[in-house]
DNA sequence: AACCAAGTGGAATGCCCTATCCGCTTGTGT
DNA sequence: ACACAAGCGGATAGGGCATTCCACTTGGTT
């Protein structure tokens, strides 16, 4: 984002520009594809040669962990911007949707969101305080009697891991079927728990796709 | 499963048994890996050549449709047993914790139970039947006031994909956290819904792999 | 302007995968 | 016992991928 800091003395201007350049197509490939996109196809959406690709990013990890810096970025600010609410039921309530939705919109994320990258210092750290800013949304959720006692901070990633499964599976419907699971799933948080939940999608387009595994095959 | 019946003019003996072989290890090697797992992979482990595994299932998708059509039958059975239950709702509860555990017993089940085969008529047919019997016993459980009115069948294949999402991204903790999802989604269903949780699982196990894309590559 | 470290792209290597081909082996009906 | 259709497995073609290597180019400094 920032021109750089404490990278090692700076790179060649033109080598920062395909940096950019790397990162910005990854960013789109991963966003459609997921994380099990290879590096051959990010390298010809960038419109450099391999070699440019692992010569600035030698391991998948450090790829990634550079396009998702930002995205883990705008999670810790939603988690922040979720604490400020007066209620914290509807910042508990916002947050989820919010994070869910980023999920939904970016397939990358969504798997980014259920993983571990224990280098990736900054990536790990924005991750902890949106954590850490959601715990505390926690606590005073119960104390308002709006979220039941039982629940658990590792509700939250159990979530984000059922959500990813969704939207892989769900294909066309993903949206859909991805919001229908969030609002089931904070009706089972909520201690009420009397609001409307959004429409589940129609059957056929749930289920779609048919041995879409990794590699080719067919019918 | 038994001998064989309107397959075109029984095979030979000795090609019956590599036929069964070949079964016995897909049925391993997806259980453990899951439906990615390579017809390469799935040959060596039954100790056949590459070729007599193809000849015998052209396609992914026959080799998978052979492999699972008892587990589908299970689960059509659970279905059926779940319906016969007295009460709807024991048997509503019954059906999604059977079957979201043959889910977690099984990586390649999980996923069959989260596509469509158009063709693999049986399994099609068994997954119908289980369907079905779920449905009406949909009705019955809301017509006891137990099941909430707004419960869509399609909600059942929504958590199917979101168990499947936990039960792969969770890894070591997996059984537990879908345990833990499945009675978090039961309560959202339920019309009271106060019974207990399942424990949820240690943070740290939740979140330990890292990058484990198809490819090698590492940290 | 000239130099050279930094940077580049493409070729090469080695692996695994799908799918098909083909010459050899074997079960089975006569 | 024999013939031969049925079946077998290894070899092979063809492709994708990760990763490394290397001869060439170029930005930036003097």
């Amino acid at each position: 984002m920032e021109p750089d800091r404490k990278r090692p003395r700076r790179l060649r201007c033109d080598a920062e520009q395909n940096r950019e350049r790397i990162i910005e197509a990854a960013r789109r490939v991963y966003e459609r594809e997921g994380l099990s996109a290879s590096m051959a196809s990010i390298a010809r959406a960038a419109g450099v040669g391999i070699a440019t690709l692992f010569r600035r990013f030698p391991t998948r990890t450090e790829l990634i962990a550079a396009v998702f810096e930002d995205a883990m970025e705008r999670n810790r600010a939603a988690a922040l911007a979720a604490g400020e609410r007066a209620s914290a039921w509807d910042g508990f309530r916002e947050y989820v949707e919010t994070v869910c939705g980023l999920q939904a919109d970016n397939r990358g994320f969504a798997e980014v969101l259920t993983m571990n990258f224990g280098s990736a210092k900054v990536l790990e750290r924005h991750r902890q305080e949106a954590f850490a800013a959601f715990t505390d949304l926690i606590g005073r959720a119960k104390a308002e009697g709006r979220l039941r006692e039982d629940f658990a901070p590792e509700d939250l990633l159990i979530l984000l891991m059922a959500n990813a499964g969704v939207l892989a599976a769900a294909t066309d419907a993903a949206g859909e079927a991805s919001r229908r699971l969030v609002g089931q799933m904070l009706r089972a948080f909520a201690v009420g728990a009397e609001e409307a939940l959004p429409e589940a999608p129609a059957p056929k387009r749930l289920l779609r796709g048919m041995v879409r595994g990794r590699r080719g095959s067919a019918c």
